[in-house]
DNA sequence: ATCAAAAGTGAAAGTCATTATCATTTGCAA
DNA sequence: TTGCAAATGATAATGACTTTCACTTTTGAT
């Protein structure tokens, strides 16, 4: 990650979604966009503290709420656990994460795509979102299976692939 | 539903799972059984206070959760909604869910289990889990758009279909 | 630049679904 | 029948947000 961002960028952002600039907003969009992917509200609020302490976890929840409004970010939730956000893409994603340290991969897959709007259609449903999440144990849990259960902060690995 | 299920057979199952036989426990699991599919913890704690009053939620909450631990029950969580809980059948299913009345229909769709498989092999993962929902608009809802979306206790359908 | 209206903010309280605690009761194997 | 692990229910606690509200800031109009 660490992309460099100007402000003047994130202005641009902030104001195309038809609210007010304000330094906290620019603080917290920044963050995300220089940031580890699939954050929770808790991770930014975290990450942000030690440069900004004023900033309320309030104003976190809500402007992240507000981005998802306005697509600019897109909220995952995976089963009952915190919502964790990841800018919106062009591309449609869906999800597979480790039920063990809890890593998440990406994937596209068109087939399923084209598959699920063909269910929607044969029940009179007009599409308007899908969850397709996979679970399971990746290929270094299935090794170190005998290793006791990690107790710290689980890592948040992310990659794309084609299929 | 109202399906008629003796004791003897309540009995069977919670012994199965290898718990003690209870009152509490009986009264539940008839509940599930004869009541509506896709119920919430509330709707059986609710359902159930009229005929036994002295049973906690908390009682309904921890058998429900036994009962998923034993695959008696399958635990569906749909967004960020409250659990709901079915019964675990042998034909595995998803759901597609109506976002403004809240129905929940069921289907199968064998080539997208294939396809989820394949994704997983492909990223080296052991698969133990996946879930797959579609959220839209329901016929009905979509000729009801004008109407004002209704405030009361949403309703609750449900059907399987083989696509 | 000034200024008021509207929008935004932080602290704290409130929700909502669910889980934990713990003193008491109950199922059931011996 | 009895001993005791398991189960229960009342209540408190938790976690993830959301709402409230008095105060502050942004911004468009002047």
């Amino acid at each position: 990650m660490n992309k460099s961002v100007n402000s003047t960028q994130l202005k641009k952002i902030i104001r195309e979604i038809g609210v007010k600039v304000t330094r906290q907003r620019l603080i917290i969009l920044e963050n995300i966009l220089t940031g580890d992917e699939h954050v929770t509200a808790q991770a930014v609020y975290e990450s942000i503290r030690h440069i900004a302490p004023d900033i309320g976890f309030a104003t976190v929840y809500r402007f992240l709420r507000t981005l998802c409004d306005h697509k600019v970010l897109t909220e995952v939730r995976m089963r009952g656990l915190p919502a964790r956000y990841e800018w919106a893409q062009k591309k449609h994603h869906d999800h597979l994460s480790c039920v063990r340290c809890k890593c998440i991969y990406e994937f596209e897959n068109e087939q399923i795509e084209a598959l699920q709007i063909e269910i929607a259609k044969k029940f009179g449903f007009k599409l308007t979102e899908h969850i397709l999440e996979l679970y399971g144990v990746c290929s270094k849990c299935q090794i170190e299976q005998n290793i006791p259960k990690e107790v710290s902060t689980p890592l948040q690995t992310s990659h794309v692939a084609q299929l």
